[in-house]
DNA sequence: ACATGATTGAAACATGTGTTTGAATCCGGC
DNA sequence: GCCGGATTCAAACACATGTTTCAATCATGT
């Protein structure tokens, strides 16, 4: 009757795959996770990987497509909610705000996951480039990273709009990797000896939004060659 | 009469396999090179990785602790400069010039390979972390980092030790993945609408520099709990 | 209760890839 | 000139892992 098991979200076999991928995904990567033990975790046959979502990749596009979608919903959403209330005030975002407003999506206590998973997707791709993970980056982050350079242009009118696009991508790459050492062996963690810990993470936000707003504040320096020292 | 063809250096294929894969892993990265397209780039027998190197895992091995050693070196080398011109001057080495020796070492003309491969290197210990990657970062890196971070802390009394632990964290994520923009689709430049190039060695230099010497500049927040809008 | 299509399961299949083999070849020293 | 180890080569091997098969089972509508 059913033709297509790849369309039916509701089927119970269906989710718990799922659920299994993602959690799976975050423990150990991507290329850490086979069909067989994400089918044990799920409790179905490792046929079912298949039956349900035709591959492998298909299944990580879907995951990660999804992780995609809530955090630039998320994002968009605080976005909105802080034009908003800047316009009622009569004045434009600031760049705290702006900041605050990207770095939550990746750091809400929410859905922890999510921001290791978003992470782990960025990182992935640069490593190890595939179609799927270029359909999402794409698809699902790129019309997100203009809107916000947009915003941020309007935040931050001392910078012109190639200083503003290097500090966004700058911003990017502070969070993921800051995000992603609790991914690998904790190396923060380890070489501060305890002191500073990415899991903690009311710190982490304290010091990624210090960092990148005092970043983004910076005076621009336009197209000029370095000035002789 | 020379038993172990993985102790002569000086071997023609030894050096052709590493010039192979050296060049083939800052292409395609790690995962992207297969021992048989690694043969044939070099121009020799695939069994000849595995005659002088032992394995793939080793290959890797030795290619990616030379480019740690080498970026490391030039850093101290620096460093020990910076330090030593700041001493004569009867003063401190100041942030900029740390900031600087910092990129320095990714971000030169001399090599434009190692920066790469040091920042795949970093990567891939992230996404996929293993025993010789794991090696690598404790043996080559782990050493410099801290002892960049005790000249980090002389040069930035405002901050206490936990503060610039973050911000060196922070910033080698900024570099490292502004650096591997370019590995994968060039997001960056696509986004900018070519306005911004990672490719462009001096306004990356520039860029990184103004955004990192800025971040650190920011004033520290102690340990205290995030204070209410 | 039956028929029919959906689902499950154990096993086999396919393939990419690191590695090893064993014979052929090269090369230096006696 | 020949011997022995070092090197090269094509081929085979090993094996992890994504995928498919096909029969058994289940569920549903009539």
């Amino acid at each position: 009757m059913c033709l297509n098991p790849a369309e039916r979200p509701d089927a119970a076999p269906r989710s718990a795959i799922r659920a299994a991928a993602e959690a799976l995904f975050a423990e150990n990567g991507i290329d850490g996770v086979t069909t067989r033990t994400l089918a044990e975790r799920a409790g179905v046959n490792t046929a079912a990987v298949n039956y349900y979502f035709g591959s492998k990749d298909n299944l990580a596009l879907e995951v990660f497509r999804d992780v995609a979608r809530r955090s630039v919903r998320r994002r968009l959403d605080n976005l909105a909610r802080i034009e908003a209330r800047a316009r009622a005030e009569g004045r434009a975002a600031d760049l705290a705000e702006l900041v605050e407003a990207f770095v939550d999506a990746y750091v809400n206590e929410d859905s922890p996951r999510s921001g290791l998973l978003l992470a782990h997707l960025v990182l992935r791709h640069r490593v190890r480039p595939t179609a799927w993970t270029r359909a999402i980056v794409r698809e699902e982050l790129d019309g997100f990273a203009l809107r916000f350079i947009a915003a941020l242009r309007r935040a931050a009118p001392h910078l012109d709009a190639r200083e503003v696009h290097w500090r966004y991508h700058l911003m990017v790459g502070a969070m993921i990797m800051i995000l992603s050492d609790q991914m690998a062996d904790g190396r923060m963690k380890r070489l501060s000896e305890g002191l500073c810990d990415p899991a903690d993470r009311a710190q982490l936000r304290r010091q990624l939004i210090g960092f990148l707003v005092a970043a983004f504040g910076a005076p621009g320096n336009g197209a000029r060659p370095e000035p002789a020292p």
